[in-house]
DNA sequence: CGAAAGTAGATGCAAAAACATCTAATTACG
DNA sequence: CGTAATTAGATGTTTTTGCATCTACTTTCG
């Protein structure tokens, strides 16, 4: 494979430094707050998405999270009462989380911090450029990482 | 300030994404050739930039590195003979680093793995989007960071 | 000039991350 | 069926990160 364009690269080295600026600022605002850290929304967002509630593996896959991480992230998220567990019954190794109603409420309380955070400093691309379709652009970059991964997967199989 | 609106929300959420999962397999393969961690790779860059070199101050701005963890990674970057450190005569506190011919060939190591990465996982978005569009979007918003903080340090000031 | 405030960088410590390993359960396959 | 290979998730260990503090030096300002 070849070496990236400038384009490319341009983009690369702007998700880097966004993402470690931003995510420090809202880390450093939640908690002034005395809410959890950034990384739990993550996995209290997804949950909400789904009444049913989600496996941890799931999890992991759907926000990044290491395995052990999350493990242990979850913990903290029951032992705080945010988040319910109970067994899977098709399968005895696995487990089913759900969030729970403080969770949804501590999950909304920490949106009013972050939401607007990102607007205040994703938001000035809208001004001069084409939000939609730079979220587009980088939206798709994520499903085809799916579908890579899938297929490694898949290679791994056999 | 309001809440984020659908296309800001999206490119936050594909930042994080693809921050995690592309840092994550590249730290990954550069272990595997025996080769520094990706975060060293920011601060040569920075340093092969500047023949005369850089405060540890300056780097630290210009790639978003935690102080003390700047302080450490350079502790390691001068014992692995990749940069070296000299007295800033102007500033008894302050020191210049610079990067030696081995970092410059580390540095050079590194990207064989590291481009092609970025361009295998970033460069789809050639493919069907308009890349350079992308990437000016978003190198604006650092643009608009670093304004910001240039504002913030001087309201600290005042 | 000299004390107070600010800045560059180092360092001790606590929290979080990555990494490896382990257990229990499930699936695949002879 | 029964054993080997997989998979979900937990846990012990090490490394990295972030935070708070500290030291040494500079700048500011009475």
């Amino acid at each position: 494979m070849a070496y990236p364009t400038k384009a490319v690269t341009g983009i690369w080295v702007a998700i880097n430094l966004l993402h470690r600026g931003l995510h420090r600022r809202i880390d450093a605002a939640l908690k002034a707050e005395g809410l959890p850290p950034l990384r739990w929304y993550d996995v209290l967002w997804e949950l909400e998405q789904e009444d049913a509630g989600l496996r941890p593996f799931e999890i992991e896959r759907l926000v990044i999270f290491e395995q052990s991480n999350l493990s242990r992230t979850v913990q903290r998220l029951i032992e705080d009462g945010l988040v319910s567990e109970k067994p899977f019954r098709q399968d005895g190794r696995g487990k089913v989380l759900q969030i729970t109603a403080k969770g949804r409420e501590t999950r909304a309380q920490m949106w009013r911090i972050y939401g607007p955070m990102i607007q205040a400093h994703i938001g000035e691309v809208e001004k001069a450029h084409d939000a939609d379709a730079v979220a587009t652009a980088l939206t798709a970059l994520i499903d085809f990482e799916r579908r890579a991964l899938r297929r490694e997967d898949e290679a791994d199989e056999a």
